[in-house]
DNA sequence: AAGTTCTTCAACCGCCATATG
DNA sequence: ACATATGGCGGTTGAAGAACT
């Protein structure tokens, strides 16, 4: 294949793209295969291109690419945004092949997301070294000394990172579906460097919907629960919604926030 | 060693969006 | 405004190698 390439000629797309990228890319066309421009365009873009990551996937991208595929669906080409080096082929093959089997291995029922009380009580009664964080564990249910501690795993905490109490937000008596916890454990379990690769345009998440979800949080019926590192200071939330609007905990209603996520994926 | 099954992943396909003439 | 070319994307396929019997 490689012999081939070298007695490719390479020329110019016919006429320029709009993307840049692409652009300075040339094409290159194989007058004795039967490689048409689009077959080639590929190949430069899942393989060729020199700023593809070679290797395996790492268990940082792993756990990055599960959260991600929770929030966002089969958008491949989103989450290989957040990958650098990572192509949306290379991700999707490895979810179909790998994670998915895992995911659904490890896919803990949601009826056991309510005892997370319980379990939290129960880890903290071990030694730090022996504990072993659970899929999408919840962040915020840990302590802000344990955040700092940097235990979690291999994820690096961020210093600035707010540990949330759930329990500021969501109090004993409030009813918090299984589901809801489901989705807390998710995006919560995102930290401030991971989602420096989350700057996906929230608008279009939010779709055409996105002033009614403003007022809705202003009104306090949707509750971010989100630290200012997340959003504000990225400016997901613009036309002057502001860090104290964006925490406003007044009530709870992740119910509302996971519709709007999941009416994405 | 040979045949079969499983796994991986590059490549292909079809659809839709966008740029261009 | 329209037709055509090209890009982008997700789903799927099939060749090649690994693992198993």
């Amino acid at each position: 294949m490689t012999s081939c390439f070298f007695s490719a000629y390479m020329c110019k797309s016919p006429r320029p793209t709009y993307n840049q990228l692409e652009y300075s890319a040339p094409i290159i066309y194989l007058s004795s295969l039967n490689r048409c421009g689009r077959s080639c365009r590929l190949r430069w873009l899942n393989y060729l291109r020199p700023d593809i990551k070679r290797g395996n996937i790492s268990h940082e991208e792993e756990d990055l690419i599960i959260r991600l595929h929770k929030l966002l669906g089969n958008r491949w080409s989103l989450i290989a945004g957040r990958l650098p080096g990572r192509t949306d082929n290379e991700i999707k093959n490895y979810w179909n092949t790998v994670l998915k089997k895992k995911v659904q291995a490890r896919s803990v029922p949601l009826t056991n997301l309510k005892c997370l009380n319980h379990d939290e009580k129960e880890r903290k009664s071990k030694s730090k070294t022996e504990v072993q964080a659970p899929p999408f564990e919840n962040p915020a249910r840990r302590s802000e000394a344990e955040l700092s501690s940097n235990h979690y795993g291999n994820q690096n905490v961020h210093k600035n990172e707010k540990a949330i109490m759930i329990d500021d937000l969501a109090p004993e008596s409030s009813s918090l579906a299984p589901q809801d916890y489901d989705l807390w454990n998710l995006l919560a379990g995102f930290n401030t460097d991971s989602l420096c690769l989350l700057d996906f345009e929230f608008v279009e998440l939010l779709g055409d919907n996105i002033q009614q979800d403003i007022e809705d949080c202003n009104n306090g019926k949707l509750c971010a629960f989100f630290d200012e590192n997340i959003f504000c200071s990225r400016g997901m939330f613009e036309n002057g919604i502001g860090t104290d609007q964006i925490q406003s905990y007044g009530s709870l209603d992740l119910g509302s926030l996971a519709t709007f996520f999941e009416s994405e994926s």
